[in-house]
DNA sequence: AACGAGACCTGGCAGC
DNA sequence: TGCTGCCAGGTCTCGT
């Protein structure tokens, strides 16, 4: 699920919890990622959630005294309940609100994270390491050619790495390379100024398509079922091949490929993503 | 400094 | 039907 559009589709599902008050916390399984901090009830209990924010893939829940960093890591949900409802196999984590809505994290994998960042979240161990956003202006051209020229590693790998840049996830990965016309392949170092701008404003548009898109199934996000956003999405390369073949490419017919790149599936056109310039 | 592999977990599905 | 093995949207940690 969770590749930054759903983040921040859930981030906006959240809002309506602005200006409520905490009535109670309750876990019930503090071992995600890192084990959710005992004391989370003690500090949030009358506390009042001021406002949402988000930075990669976190989302930043801003109470009176501090920070909660929420993750959702591969699996997780969250879910805006507007009464309590018994939980499920895999609800680990609640906040009960004082008017009765209750946010509620769902995870089956738990390589979610509920962490406690105090009042000053950039600091965290976490969030200081990370590099720009991408749709912020300091994710440019310059600033990717500048940072990619010592590292020789496929370009795919380097943009997912969150050091150099956040919230590029594996689907996002492969429909920008294949936007920007980039064999995932390539050597990171080997890209030219040019194919840098290119691929910058790809990952850009990628995931601004699919920000809109995740927004647009807002309605349905936090229904019953929890319906994913990307359901109506169509994607250029992700998921369209096996091992064996592929589905014809969208722009030029040829068979779209897979490969194992650092453990992970990566798709492309090897006619369109030439390897040029290796 | 940079890289690759391993680690954390559960559920779903293909293949036998 | 039931078992086995592999795959899945993330990302930190460790050994080289």
């Amino acid at each position: 699920m969770p590749e930054l559009p759903e983040v921040e589709t859930t981030r906006l599902g959240l809002v309506p919890l602005i200006d409520k008050t905490v009535a109670s916390v309750i876990i019930r399984n503090a071992s995600l990622r890192w084990p959710i901090p005992q004391n989370l009830p003690e500090l949030l209990q009358g506390k009042t959630l001021r406002a949402l924010s988000r930075r990669a893939k976190y989302i930043l829940a801003h109470f009176d005294n501090g920070v909660l960093l929420l993750h959702l890591g591969m699996s997780g949900r969250i879910c805006l309940l507007e009464q309590n409802e018994a939980p499920q196999k895999h609800d680990h984590f609640d906040i009960v609100f004082v008017n009765g809505q209750v946010l509620r994290l769902r995870d089956p994998r738990r390589f979610g994270a509920v962490l406690w960042a105090g009042d000053n979240p950039q600091e965290h161990m976490l969030l200081k390491v990370l590099g720009p956003e991408p749709l912020e202006q300091d994710f440019t051209a310059d600033y990717l050619y500048r940072n990619i020229r010592t590292r020789s590693v496929a370009i795919k790998i380097a943009v997912m790495d969150s050091h150099l840049v956040v919230g590029v996830g594996n689907i996002y990965a492969s429909e920008s390379l294949f936007r920007a016309r980039i064999h995932p392949e390539r050597p990171a170092k080997s890209l030219s100024k040019a194919e840098c701008a290119r691929l910058v404003t790809e990952i850009k548009s990628t995931l601004s398509d699919a920000l809109a898109a995740g927004g647009s199934s807002l309605r349905d996000f936090f229904g019953a079922d929890g319906n994913p956003g990307y359901f109506q999405q169509q994607y250029f390369v992700y998921g369209r091949a096996n091992d064996k073949a592929g589905e014809p490419c969208r722009v030029c017919g040829a068979p779209i490929k897979m490969i194992r790149q650092g453990q992970r599936s990566t798709f492309y056109c090897g006619s369109c993503q030439g390897l040029r310039r290796v």
